[in-house]
DNA sequence: CAATTTGTATCTACACATTTT
DNA sequence: GAAAATGTGTAGATACAAATT
């Protein structure tokens, strides 16, 4: 669905040839950079076939190519072979999702903030941690990858989620985020492209954006990605790795069963290409009976694994655990060495005492608890539309018929009092054929606020038509 | 001095045409690379000119400027116009300073651990924190860039250090470290060069060259960088931003004075550049008198300023204070919230603690008198041939004669006792014409074990002719 | 100080793969 | 299913600037 195919043909972009400077190409590509900061060129927009403008011009078509090529690098454009070149979106706007002032009137269902409000084994464990009273030795440098008891905490941590690393390959980093980014910057080079879902964590596509590495969207259905959509993209596109969710997808809320893991795992290992794994979510369902395994196991251990501890025990710790293959230690631990020195002591420290004392496996069941609650919450009042969201997790995926604007929906909804995150924040690709809102559970502060909001949300749906709708949660593709 | 001019006249890397696959440029790429990886070509080599090997090969002589390309990118070769291209060094060692583990048998005057020994006064703010009982609301998610309480006291020590910042324009990180990295992903993009003093901190280069940042030295005096070299190199390298450690650099102790800040901010001003100022050492010199303006001040906060809490208070904390310009103000946010998401809030609680209590300041008092007491330890053992070395600070910057390889004088100077860093470590550049060792006096552990340490410095001066030398501490070229 | 060597920037040329028509 | 449209990857030609001789 171009937004600007051919109807108002006169040339979208048509630089001016009297000012025209030289050398040509940076010229041109400051002139493009104006024109899509400005708004002249708006998210969407087809800009004119690279033979057009160079013919208009008079110039060589390949440097015209080189013209779209910077703006590309700079994340303005993308291009489609057979199709065209198309305005970013997300070129100017940032999409990062900041959580926002508590204090505002609206009921959060935006932000997933992971139950904050439970934290005072928390703090029994900060004070264990300093009665213990060896901060003396934690507030000096050294083991700048974690203490050797502080790792194997973690490994006990990791041991339920289904992961089994060697001591040397596991590390320390302040977060899950801070992690990924530590990974993105040992192993891969701007340019570099990376296989994600279609749907994907928006703080990674913007870290991504970043470090100039593409994401490459790939296909997926009510399992996860679909291995030959990921073949078909290695092929296409040279991909050097891939960046999963297997539990709970942040935001499709999938979770990749063990047959689609070793069939995904096996285009990994065929493609060489380096599997970053973000374990989110893994330890809310690591109490049912059958813990899944990782596809860090499934690999032999020859890939990236990410756990991140805030969202399971407590936001303001910055502390997540990896696991990496050994053939990737020596760089990883060069950039950990070299982008964070070392990782907070003390955060480290408490996080090991909440593991070792039992406390964690408390807070989590608490969590677990709390994420049954709320989701009964949701179930009862979605149940009917949506049947298949009864599964444990902190948010909900909701498919939206209406094609209005992300910010029109996300800005009608506040001002009917609750905040909510559309599709369009997390989509990887440039355009999407269907429309979600992802609706977090865990953030509202209360089981009553929580139903008052879905209420809200619900009234909403019903007012603008959307219900009836053919439910299906299924499908994210 | 080449290392390998043209003595040894058969072309130094002779790819082999039977071998040559299509396309041409990836697979010499590859073989190149595969050649300086293996340790066939050693760093320093000059390679065969672009056009040589096109000639020999019968290729297009820009085939072979992509070849070449593709390896600077990597960080494998530099050019030099009008010279040559050459296998960089540090192209497969890493460099960056980890500190080694202190129960090996030696005396540490390698790393720069900032008499992490005394902390009895952190320990105290790390339970008061604790005690005053509001761990729960900083265990929660708000104030990405900080809580207000929190930037109000980083404000108020960035104060003694002579930098007014407004409230909006400061924000905490997870380390210095940290905080160049949001500051160089955020706001320069891979290829962009930044001028930086001939010797530089260690780490800085590393993280530069993770990030493909390209960093131009710039030649400097005993007052610091020199304006018309720095002038020269915008004119001909067209530099997007610059690096400076202002107070005592690292590694070369020199401060820069006033009216050599004003002819440095004239020129950064002038062409525009983004100035990173890395004030790790200003508090050292806070007690002083008249406290020199940093150059955040004199460029009007148009430029971003990092205070690193560690070095001065305590190692275990990672935080940081930067402040910035507000034209930079919304990409660093974004940096930040994208690639930390937050900074540990009880890191940030116990540093706001110790400099509201007044305890920071103590602190920092206690920590300049041991840096007075050793380097009245290193004026007594050198002052004779150092005359210039009694200020404030927590290495020395000694001159040596050798010119033996970097390795071998610090592993000659490790089997008698004592770990130091050579000079070529911190060099941006590729080749430096005098060497020098670092010296730390705050990592020994003791009094008496950095005295013995020192005296086993001073005995292999002498021994190995080091000594008697002109001495000069003041051309730090 | 002019000629030469050498790397860099820019523009041109062409073959190819995918998507659309 | 063939032809056309369109972006991408690779190679070549030329002008230029800095450093060396």
């Amino acid at each position: 669905m171009p937004v600007n195919s051919f109807d108002s043909y006169p040339l979208t972009w048509k630089p001016d040839k009297a000012s025209l400077q030289t050398p040509y190409c940076r010229s041109l590509a400051e002139d493009l950079e104006k024109n899509i900061r400005s708004g002249r060129l708006q998210a969407g927009t087809k800009l004119p076939p690279q033979r057009e403008i160079a013919d208009y011009l008079d110039l060589n078509y390949t440097t015209i190519t080189r013209v779209y090529e910077t703006c590309k690098k700079k994340g303005l454009v993308y291009g489609v072979v057979g199709r065209g070149t198309f305005v970013a979106p997300h070129a100017t706007e940032e999409t990062a999702l900041i959580s926002g002032d508590p204090r505002e009137p609206y009921i959060e269902l935006g932000a997933v903030n992971g139950f904050s409000e439970y934290s005072a084994l928390v703090e029994e464990a900060t004070s264990a941690v300093i009665e213990k009273g060896y901060l003396r030795d934690l507030y000096a440098y050294s083991y700048p990858a974690g203490h050797p008891h502080q790792l194997a905490a973690g490994m006990r941590w990791m041991e339920q989620l289904g992961v089994h690393p060697k001591e040397e390959n596991v590390a320390i980093f302040s977060g899950a985020q801070n992690a990924l980014t530590v990974m993105m910057l040992s192993l891969f080079s701007p340019g570099d492209r990376i296989a994600t879902d279609f749907y994907t964590y928006s703080n990674f596509m913007e870290l991504a954006k970043l470090l100039r590495i593409v994401l490459i969207p790939v296909e997926g259905d009510g399992e996860g990605m679909r291995p030959d959509a990921l073949e078909q993209q290695c092929r296409l596109n040279r991909l050097q790795g891939i960046y999963l969710m297997p539990a709970y997808a942040n935001p499709t809320t999938v979770t990749v069963p063990l047959s689609r893991r070793r069939d995904l795992a096996d285009v990994i290992r065929r493609n060489h290409l380096i599997l970053m794994e973000d374990d989110i979510a893994a330890w809310l369902q690591a109490s049912e009976q059958k813990t899944i395994p990782s596809m860090y196991d499934l690999l032999d251990g020859r890939s990236i694994y990410i756990c991140g501890m805030s969202k399971s025990l407590c936001p303001g710790l910055r502390i997540a655990y990896a696991a990496f293959g050994g053939e990737y230690r020596k760089q990883i631990l060069h950039g950990l060495a070299n982008i964070n020195i070392k990782t907070s002591s003390f955060d480290a420290e408490v996080i090991t005492e909440l593991i070792l004392s039992g406390a964690a496996y408390k807070i989590a069941e608490q969590k677990r608890r709390m994420t049954r609650k709320t989701g009964k919450i949701f179930t009862d009042l979605f149940g009917d539309i949506l049947p298949d969201s009864g599964r444990e997790g902190y948010f909900r995926w909701v498919p939206i018929a209406t094609r209005e604007p992300a910010a029109v929906v996300e800005k009608d909804l506040l001002r009917r009092g609750i905040r909510v995150y559309h599709s369009q924040r997390f989509s990887a690709a440039q355009e999407e054929d269907r429309h979600y809102l992802r609706v977090a559970l865990c953030s509202a502060g209360s089981p009553t606020k929580l139903e008052s909001g879905l209420h809200t949300l619900r009234t909403w749906m019903e007012e603008t038509g959307e219900i009836p709708l053919e439910a299906s949660t299924k499908s994210c593709s």
